[in-house]
DNA sequence: AGGCTAGATCAAGAAGAGTTGATCAATCAA
DNA sequence: TTGATTGATCAACTCTTCTTGATCTAGCCT
């Protein structure tokens, strides 16, 4: 196995339980990458090999690597090591809970404000 | 009237037509941090007045200023100036596309990837 | 006009996020 | 067992973004 990495992992049981503001943040932080878009985008065809991922996207392995533990810990993709690979596939549970959690956000805007101070 | 902001706006007619990956990284990234997300909190109940923002948030007239930008920039809020205040109120619409933009990106994960390498 | 206030902008510094190369653990093949 | 390979992690560095305080412009009031 790829040197164990443990600490990480995100709290999101696959029922989907309305994301927290913080949890939010975290994975729209994690969107806002190109490099992790990409990553996002290559995946949602379906899992990939990390090897696949860094060829494809033209990576250093470490640099790879930073990337896949940020979203990793957004809870926006999971491993599944098979020997000495590791492949990556997206958590869809956690786009739709976004789009959920961004629905919430926009209530009753256009209401224009009394006069002021 | 306040300073003239000027080389600012973007690109996102009324009419909502799908965001670029760029624009939306650029909406992520705004949403993505804690001030700027209290402000669109704050301005999904109506339309407030800066003045009224920087009172409520508790922060310097200067930082607030600057995440304003940020997310007058990114298209998910506009001003409205009249006199010597200005009104800033939520762009749903940007929302509602980023909404359309998330859906677009969960297609077909979960497929299983062929043995690698 | 002169003074005051709201809020944008700028420059300098602080903090945070991303990059690079080296190292390390785990697996596999010979 | 030894050597090669995959991919995580660490430390040093760089690049961005945020914060702060000062300055500036436009509108209001007297």
């Amino acid at each position: 196995m790829p040197a164990a990495f443990t600490a990480v992992a995100v709290a999101a049981d696959p029922a989907a339980p309305a994301l927290a503001a913080d949890e939010a943040r975290l994975v729209l932080k994690a969107l806002a990458d190109p490099i992790r878009l990409e990553v996002v985008q290559a995946l949602a065809g379906g899992e990939r090999c990390v090897c696949e991922l860094t060829e494809r996207l033209g990576l250093a392995q470490s640099r790879l690597s930073f990337h896949l533990r940020v979203l990793r810990e957004a809870g926006l993709i999971e491993a599944r090591e098979q020997g000495r690979w590791v492949y990556y596939s997206l958590r869809s549970q956690t786009l739709e809970q976004l789009q959920v959690w961004l629905a919430g956000l926009a209530v009753c805007s256009r209401v224009p404000a009394r006069p002021c101070c």
